[in-house]
DNA sequence: CATCATTTGTTCGTATGTATC
DNA sequence: CGATACATACGAACAAATGAT
């Protein structure tokens, strides 16, 4: 999982960067489908911001379709690569 | 609850526009008394607004003494039909 | 079935920076 | 310059669901 690597200082908005850092790790495989997308607390912890900006990183990453959020269970890697909407198994 | 009528060109502040929304609603019973007033997330979606434009409406809400809020709980319509300054029940 | 830890959901409080009028 | 408005970010508190024990 991305290190942290997050400048408070770029013009590029915190839960920007985080996202990225964690679609990097979604590209890359790091982070394997139906799995992880450490919990909200974890990335508050690893990346050293406010919860909110977590959950906006997260958003962020379900608006564009990498991940999907199961209510109290956590936030899951989304498998982009069928084709056929079966998504779930 | 009112619709999005805001009128971003109008000289009337847009966060008074919203305020007088909902006052009508409180006055005409839409929003109950001890009750309502929708979450600051709510309103910033109803009128597409920012948050610190809700929150600027709900302060009006306040000042004008229509309603009351419990931090961490909500914003609850005041009862102004009482003379009697007792507020909670 | 009850309890507990984990995790997301919800809500208000506060501050900063930028832009516009 | 001050009021207004938007976006971002951190803080704090509590609610509610889930799953393990």
């Amino acid at each position: 999982m991305a290190e942290r690597e997050i400048d408070h200082g770029s013009p590029t908005p915190v839960y920007r960067q985080i996202a990225a850092l964690i679609i990097a790790d979604i590209e890359n495989g790091t982070l394997a489908v139906n799995r992880s997308v450490p919990s909200e607390l974890a990335l508050t912890q690893r990346f050293g911001v406010a919860r909110a900006t977590v959950r906006n990183a997260v958003r962020f990453l379900r608006e564009e379709g990498y991940a999907y959020t199961v209510p109290h269970r956590g936030t899951y890697v989304k498998d982009r690569t069928s084709g056929t909407e079966s998504g779930t198994d």
